[in-house]
DNA sequence: GTCATGACAAAGA
DNA sequence: TTCTTTGCCATGA
């Protein structure tokens, strides 16, 4: 077995890395995968996270506007909701209030 | 092997 | 300013 990362793994691994209370965008991790421009490939490798574990906090991760895009994607729309306001993080209207305080870069948090 | 889709993002008009 | 279009790359049929 090649055990090869791919895209997805990558992904996966950065997700779990989202600190409590904070928030990503598809875009930030891409561009720390070096695919700045693949974002919906992150977003599609959420589709597949639902499978995978331990558990990826997918609800950590939106939109670059701080929206709930993938919200529909849970087990129900309000789980990503429920979920970010458990960790401190304020969702109105399905979008993070100061998305910019909650965000999460990990191309600086990690690493440059 | 080819076509179509996808939880996004940036640029152009 | 908002709306529209293109790019990106992997997965599934």
């Amino acid at each position: 077995m090649q055990q090869e990362p791919g895209f997805f793994d990558l992904v996966y691994q950065v997700a779990r890395l989202i600190p409590k209370g904070r928030v990503t965008s598809y875009g930030a991790i891409a561009a720390y995968l070096g695919s700045a421009k693949s974002a919906r490939m992150v977003g599609w490798a959420m589709n597949a996270a639902h499978q995978q574990k331990p558990k990826v906090p997918a609800h950590r991760v939106v939109n670059r506007n701080g929206m709930l895009s993938g919200k529909h994607h849970f087990v129900t729309s309000d789980a990503m909701q429920q979920l970010l306001e458990k960790e401190g993080v304020k969702v109105k209207d399905d979008q993070i209030l100061n998305f910019t305080k909650h965000f999460w870069d990990p191309r600086k948090e990690l690493s440059l």
